[in-house]
DNA sequence: AGCCAGGCTTGGT
DNA sequence: ACCAAGCATGGC
């Protein structure tokens, strides 16, 4: 097979912006119409088109199942829509974001990621993140050297007349280990910096494996990844469902308690054991989506919330 | 200025 | 089993 820099990539119900800012990656940042950010160690550029994806890369590629993979473009969308509880809420959360997909991420980037999100809003995490693959991420080509010389230029914070900024790939768990503390605490990630270490040591030394996670039921997959400091159920359930595509997952964060506090259980305060309990019976098979439906309904409707209010200020 | 953020760990009842 | 403090930092 040939190299090739562009592909489209057939998707119906695909809500490329939603997906991509639903605070399941953080990565990646809107330029012009266009979608910009790194998979494994190819900077791409996403748009949606009338009959899909259109993709391309800065460096030429054999093939895009990576891409395929990480967007999700080819699973049964309306069948998992299909399984979602018949309920007012649920109607609610997706009529207020048709399209909004779950990825499916490398395993260590979204489990690093979230070690890094813990007690910090979306923006934040997206700073820290940056931060951290600038310092100790690899640089990656900003062009294609052969295909269309000169056509293309895919960079994140690209303004008129000025050079695009570099991109990285995501620093491995090597990388991190190689670093210190000190050197960490300086991507602004405070508390978190021993976790993230700790993390990337044992899985650079081997003690901890991730890729072993896969063959692991959800139970036994969930423990075992709350064995690592600073990860407990709800960070679990985040790679779980993000980087490991196990659809049942459920993360509950504030989010997500606030949704099911007001929308299912609006009259009496439940504890946060029943919550999960519902939740676990309740959005069947696909109870990952559904949790990314609420959280997204949730959240957005907040920021019109807040928005509406400073403009009438 | 002060509250709170895609939480977790630890130590108290 | 449940509750609270503390953690580091910055957006709003």
């Amino acid at each position: 097979m040939s190299l090739e820099n562009e592909i489209l990539l057939p998707a119906r119900d695909y809500n490329l912006a939603a997906t991509l800012d639903s605070g399941q990656v953080f990565r990646w940042r809107a330029v012009g119409g266009f979608w910009h950010g790194v998979v494994g160690k190819q900077v791409v550029r996403l748009t949606q088109t009338a009959a899909g994806i259109h993709a391309e890369t800065a460096a030429p590629v054999e093939h895009w199942d990576w891409l395929r993979q990480f967007l999700q473009t080819e699973i049964d969308f309306p069948a998992v829509l299909k399984m979602f509880p018949d309920d007012e809420p649920m109607r609610q959360a997706v009529a207020a974001c048709r399209g909004l997909r779950l990825l499916r991420q490398d395993p260590w980037e979204c489990l690093a990621s979230f070690i890094l999100s813990s007690t910090k809003q979306i923006v934040q995490i997206r700073q820290i993140v940056a931060r951290l693959c600038e310092q100790f991420g690899e640089p990656l080509p900003l062009r294609s050297a052969g295909l269309r010389p000169g056509s293309l230029e895919i960079g994140v914070g690209i303004t008129p007349g000025q050079r695009p900024a570099l991109q990285y790939a995501f620093p491995t768990p090597q990388q991190i280990a190689a670093a210190s503390e000190a050197e960490l605490r300086a991507c602004k990630m405070g508390f978190r910096a021993p976790s993230l270490l700790a993390a990337a040591r044992q899985i650079a030394d081997g003690s901890f494996d991730l890729e072993s996670i896969r063959q692991l039921d959800y139970a036994a997959a969930r423990a075992e990844l709350m064995k690592l400091r600073g990860v407990g159920g709800k960070i679990a359930d985040c790679v779980l469902l993000f980087a490991y595509g196990f659809d049942g997952a459920f993360p509950v964060d504030g989010w997500v308690e606030r949704a099911l506090q007001e929308l299912y259980f609006p009259r009496r305060r439940a504890s946060d054991k029943r919550l999960r309990k519902f939740a676990a019976t309740h959005f069947g098979p696909h109870a990952g989506y559904a949790q990314q439906y609420l959280f997204h309904y949730m959240r957005t409707r907040n920021l019109t919330a807040t928005a509406s209010r400073r403009t009438r200020l």
